[in-house]
DNA sequence: CCAAAAGTGTTTAATATACACCCATGG
DNA sequence: CCATGGGTGTATATTAAACACTTTTGG
């Protein structure tokens, strides 16, 4: 055990958010800082000395990004000797989830430019970040097959199939569509309202459906079994 | 941001072991060292300048336990202000998972004395060790439902008994023998041997059986769904 | 012969899967 | 009238759940 320590701590996050035109997409800024200044990376930074974890994060997306968080979970921890060339710094990593009415962006502190990137065309990353979102993806994937996912990207109304694409987006392979909707609907965390979609081109306008809050937590604690 | 930064980091780790006799255990040591000396605590400590994360928990589980463990995996990172008395601490923890051939133990550096404790029996503990431990069960609970768990935690033979009544200690209730049997054998990641337990009592001596390591890990990676 | 623990199978209910045609809209 | 996307049900296969008696051993 050293004497003395010198190491640091970070905090970054993988932030996910979905449209159904962009489809399942991860905020990224590009640095304004060295090392790998003007490269893409995930919002974070250095943790105060009297600042909780989550008040970290939060105020690292709000100064880099402007973005506000429906919500978010702690991911994993990165530890390794050299994972930043300048100094050891071990970064705590969330990842989050937000609703698309959150997505207008500005750049600030210790950033030029902020983005949204299709999950599927991520360019590189500074540090070991490319790894960090693929340990978030794979998360996300498990995390979708036993609580409910969808509250936190999907808009307050939506059309059925909105949630039915959000999935085949996360789980990245097709889903029937009788099932799905059978299996989603026994749950009870939805609720069918009588407006319609509004169309961007031809189609059947369906049904806008809504997250019953209350039960939709009660099954997030509880836990489901979603074998889709 | 803060321009410099004074946080330490330490690593923490929970570590399984699961005899018949003793049902689920947990690894503590009684600390030799401020604060909170004499009392009892998750092995761990802080993390060396130019020390990955796992190689700092193997480290101090081998000072303070004489432990050598058969499996470990980051849990989560506690980081709350205050929850070390003297200076701002982050806690990695690791939960580790380790046959009973592997329990002898011997106290050593920052510890004075190092003990199993059945999990619905631990005393009270240093820091907020006690929620590490919640958090830890509970993963180890939902792990043992996607993933083979035993192999890490039982001998090389053991009676199919044995694995039945781990089950029961983790998920802390009864399972149906006949269910359990045919489901687990179903995934054939078990293989029954001819040899027939030694018992320490009456009862009808079973058939042991062991892990055939292959299916195991490749069942490990491609996860299972164990509903008992 | 009694107590303790292991071995074993069937029936029923629930769930998962596969699958195709019609409907409402915009252009 | 064509293209686009939404809506809907049934039959079959698989899996889960409930459940009790017999066998082997030690004392």
């Amino acid at each position: 055990m050293p004497a003395i320590q010198n190491i640091k701590v970070a905090v970054d996050a993988v932030v996910f958010g979905y449209t159904s035109k962009e489809g399942l997409s991860v905020l990224l800024i590009k640095r304004d800082v060295k090392p790998f200044r003007d490269e893409w990376a995930l919002p974070g930074g250095l943790v105060g000395d009297d600042e909780s974890l989550e008040d970290a994060i939060q105020r690292e997306l709000k100064e880099e990004t402007g973005i506000g968080i429906n919500y978010l979970e702690q991911l994993y921890s990165f530890g390794q000797p050299g994972r930043d060339p300048r100094n050891r710094v071990i970064s705590i990593t969330y990842y989050g989830l937000v609703k698309p009415d959150a997505f207008e962006l500005q750049a600030n502190t210790d950033a030029n430019d902020v983005a949204w990137y299709n999950i599927k065309k991520v360019p590189q990353l500074a540090f070991d970040h490319q790894q960090i979102i693929v340990v978030a993806r794979e998360r996300l994937k498990n995390k979708i097959l036993y609580q409910p996912v969808g509250f936190e990207l999907l808009e307050e109304k939506f059309p059925f199939s909105e949630l039915e694409k959000l999935y085949m987006a996360v789980l990245d392979r097709p889903i029937d569509r009788r099932n799905f909707k059978k299996k989603v609907l026994k749950f009870g965390f939805l609720e069918e309202t009588t407006e319609k979609q509004l169309l961007d081109g031809a189609g059947r306008p369906g049904n806008l459906f809504r997250f019953n809050e209350q039960k939709y937590f009660q099954l997030k604690k509880e836990g489901i079994s979603f074998e889709i």
